[in-house]
DNA sequence: AAAGTGCAAGAAATCGATTTCGTCAAGCAC
DNA sequence: GTGCTTGACGAAATCGATTTCTTGCACTTT
């Protein structure tokens, strides 16, 4: 690897040259020529290490999800690498495995590596931005917000888990139950909202049990399922809050022998596309590589220096198709 | 951020007796605690950028794979992950899209950013690797293989491919058709071949039209499996390369309207999970997590020193369930 | 013609760690 | 007691770029 030592010495000129060259301040026609014939020679590439070493930053993003196997977060996650790409930034990225432990140990290499930038979807509302922060670092939240005061960029989860319900409500189911996720987290909290707003509207029949919390993964929808199944009077329709815990409940109907046309069910984000899924499933596609896009050139802009007031952004979800009578 | 000098000014020692204590040399008992307790005061985290430069190496593993929306990917990245994590060392992810363009700038990144070694799923047979080659940094090829002299960990693909074809031999069917990626593509070709081998061994019926090329992706699995079923006369199985083909082939016969317990389908690779498939439906389970977690203890062994001759790990795919009789 | 202005470009400092080299003192052999 | 080894540890060099400081020269300006 060639050093601008070596360029600067084939070249005859002095290494603060070549680095002027590099960085675009006033060098005479002939040394440049003289420079960039040498650099060519030699396959100079600059020392990206020292020179963030001597910037006191670099063109790395540091992007933290809790589970990079849930398609929701690798579609986002390839909206901010696409971004990212175009301003000639990389992006690591890392699973949380949403444990709060091994979140703060990620954003400490953030911050030892001299990253540009985070973006996270914080594992819990105790995220500690302390170093990232006093380091002057821009982050970005998405998905799911902090009380430290970041940039965010978020789904307008309240209004998807009424369209996700009125949808059900107009396909003509009446018993409409609720899978959320774990209490306390805002995102579900404020999907399952949005259910309750509407069950309480529309007047449907609302039990006890109707409202089961699971953790976010396939096996607590499926125990979620399982539950509502067994009330005394189940439901006849579920909203999920996510879309692994819809897997979980839709095979959980699948077990207990019943027709997945005969119960409605609404899943807050997309299915793995494989084949049309019953007609009696909703799907409120949530625009992940959008909000992944999103974040990446609101983190960008920071880093580029931009000022203004902190911002949240809200995006819209849209209905995969529209809701059907039954 | 404290620096060593900080840390040693409070401590009354030099920089150099602070670098020692966090790596490892003789340093007396209270001196060590002496500058432990100032670290520890001052919220000392060393510069990794500052070590990276003089050490000329980092603790960042750069994976290249051609797409991380591929569930195969995402699988075997999270697998990469989880050892590097082990070893303390963090992963970039790369997207190449199959794009040799793309492949070859995120290499010349990996080298000017002295990562300390790369995991790649070439994106062609070209790969330029000589950069990397030349600042002595290891190299392993995952899932695909390269004319370049590098440890290499791979599915024994022919085997797999002979697996899924046997597998409809045996449940009945007797015109096998093979959907499989781009020409030229070692991984896609060992896997056509090992179709090949079988139905010419169980003297099924082969038609022309019978081996079909697409790309790698849905759309292209699809297209293939309309092909197919528009020949004179059509195949009643096939056997499809990767996951995603496999997923367009089934939402073709979905739409052609045909039963898919008539029609064999076997699957290199694992469907994402939902229900569970139509029985007529066989998946060879690739072991991608694994793939990803031996690329990365090889490399990081590489990494460490290591310097036996080149190895190639074969891994053995696994039929998801026993062969079924119609 | 003397003094002032501007600009290209070299010399040297800097970023923060690691590592080599050298010093000093303690410990030991003869 | 002299000489030699050994270990702790400070001083200073080093990694490779960027950036500040300076210098020197050409060109105005009065």
């Amino acid at each position: 690897m060639a050093t601008i030592y070596e360029v600067a010495a084939l070249a005859g000129v002095s290494p603060a040259t070549v680095s002027r060259v590099f960085n675009g301040n006033t060098v005479s026609e002939e040394k440049q020529r003289l420079v960039r014939d040498a650099a060519q020679k030699l396959g100079f590439t600059p020392n990206k290490t020292a020179r963030r070493l001597r910037k006191q930053s670099s063109e790395i993003i540091c992007l933290l999800v809790p589970d990079i196997e849930n398609p929701f977060f690798t579609a986002l996650a390839r909206g901010v690498e696409d971004r990212a790409q175009e301003s000639g930034f990389s992006v690591v990225l890392c699973n949380t495995d949403d444990d709060p432990a091994k979140e703060l140990r990620y954003l400490q290499i953030a911050a030892s590596e001299q990253m540009a930038g985070v973006i996270l979807s914080p594992a819990s509302d105790e995220v500690d931005l302390g170093a990232i922060a006093s380091l002057g670092r821009p982050v970005v939240a998405v998905d799911r917000t902090t009380p430290y005061p970041v940039d965010a960029v978020k789904i307008d989860n309240r209004a998807a888990g009424i369209a996700a319900t009125t949808a059900l409500v107009e396909a003509g189911f009446r018993r409409i139950a609720c899978i959320a996720g774990p209490a306390g987290i805002e995102e579900t909290e404020d999907r399952y909202l949005g259910w309750k707003q509407v069950v309480t509207a529309r007047k449907t029949l609302v039990r006890d049990g109707f409202l089961q919390h699971a953790d976010f993964r396939v096996e607590g929808g499926r125990a979620a399922m399982k539950a509502l199944l067994d009330l005394v009077q189940p439901p006849d329709a579920v909203v999920t809050t996510n879309n692994l815990m819809a897997i979980g409940a839709l095979q959980a109907l699948h077990e207990t022998g019943i027709d997945p046309e005969d119960f409605g069910v609404a899943v807050l984000g997309e299915l793995p596309y494989l084949l049309p899924p019953p007609v009696s499933v909703v799907q409120v596609r949530l625009p992940a590589r959008h909000l992944g896009r999103t974040a990446a050139s609101m983190l960008l802009e920071r880093i580029g220096g931009d000022t203004q007031p902190l911002r949240t952004v809200v995006l819209r979800a849209e209905i995969a198709r529209p809701p059907l009578s039954l």
